[in-house]
DNA sequence: CTAATAGTGTCTCTTAGACACTATAAA
DNA sequence: TTTATAGTGTCTAAGAGACACTATTAG
């Protein structure tokens, strides 16, 4: 049974999302090591769990986001995980894949060794990571359309135009505003900072994020009512 | 870099559901190594990812429940994967859960490593085999208010009322049968055998699954439109 | 004033729930 | 004919899209 076969590699990618100037971009990080396959190629940043230093894989994942990009605290969510004997060639591996979003006016300038890429330019990454990509986009486009995901894809604060600019750039087609004024109010995670703000025309009110609703976390039961 | 630190161990655990007269039930599974924690408990099933057989977690998934249920090939689908320091005794570990759908008419016998819980009915489970099971069934019942899932709880085939009845265990409440109907209609996942079966009254038409479509999957791009 | 952008009123079309009504069998 | 279950027609209320109209600033 305890053969004395290599243990799978346990791995964390991230999916990196944020919008410049109006279109999608994914981070990506060069690999560094000349020893590891890819070296020199740029791919979604990601790293060994290390079972010392992490809580959890989703620590992992912050310490990647930390060390490659630079960012302290994104919106972060697990996406699925991808295993197999063929995604690697070091050996069987399993990649728990997280997408992260942040703001534009956070999102961290390029250096030698990180860049942002317009996904739309995107056509092949190394390993499975285009598969990994095209999942996050799917599920971050799916929740778009029913939550305030993208909110995270905004800055601090903002209008209620610039917002729907958002939407309509993760979406990829324009919005109502009527409708989307109504759905952002039914959301109920925008309030008001009473501030105004002028682009030429009238002025429009600024909106933020509203503190999360930290008690919304019931359901201590396995079977509902 | 590369201390002499034990890798993080890596199994996969699956939530296989059923319908048990009416009510929805959790395939359970007693530990039978003494060596390992928790020996004797009933707990989700699952086991170690082996390298040399599997050729990807989901094939592990599948040994496991051929293994530990004697199931061929339910549907099966990832979950998330939970990881961590603490969620086993034996180190860091990191569990990719599946869920599984089957129908009563296939659903294993109880044996003495293998037994049917009514999901109502658990308490708790040993790891973190509770969150689990809650997260496994708040994906079902998330998906079921709006795609076709509970057609894998169903049986080979049935009448719009039998698979009403399946809609209605897993959500705890009752549907209208018209607007049933026209879901199921809308969905296009149903065809009818040209069949008839009659419970006492006006005998109903008999349903089976639409065989999949696998054309389907387009999405070569990674933007819409 | 005009241009530009913000924000609202409201009409309509679609969808979803409710529920009564018809249909078809067994006893 | 009665009873039981299947299946349909259709009314209505709520939701979502469309779009014109009003509001408020700059220049």
């Amino acid at each position: 049974m305890n053969t004395n076969q290599p243990a799978p590699l346990l791995m964390v990618d991230v999916v990196l999302l944020t919008l410049v100037d109006g279109h999608l971009h994914a981070g990506l990080a060069r690999r560094q090591n000349p020893a590891e396959p890819f070296f020199n190629a740029w791919t979604l940043p990601g790293g060994m769990v290390r079972p010392a230093e992490d809580q959890d894989a989703e620590d992992t994942a912050r310490r990647v986001l930390r060390d490659k990009a630079g960012l302290a605290s994104p919106y972060l969510e697990q996406l699925a995980t991808f295993s197999g004997a063929a995604r690697d060639s070091r050996g069987w591996s399993a990649s728990i894949a997280y997408y992260a979003l942040v703001p534009a006016d956070v999102a961290p300038a390029g250096t030698e060794f990180f860049r942002w890429a317009d996904v739309a330019g995107i056509r092949s990454l190394p390993f499975d990571h285009t598969q990994i990509l095209r999942a996050a986009l799917e599920r971050v486009r799916s929740k778009t359309s029913y939550s305030a995901l993208p909110l995270h894809l905004a800055p601090a604060d903002f209008t209620m135009a610039q917002l729907r600019t958002v939407y309509e750039q993760v979406l990829g087609g324009a919005l109502d505003p009527r409708g989307f004024e109504r759905r952002m109010a039914e959301l109920d995670v925008l309030e008001a900072t009473g501030e105004l703000r002028s682009a030429g025309g009238k002025p429009a009110r600024v909106y933020r994020r509203k503190p999360e609703r930290t008690g919304a976390q019931l359901a201590p039961s396995l079977v509902p009512r």
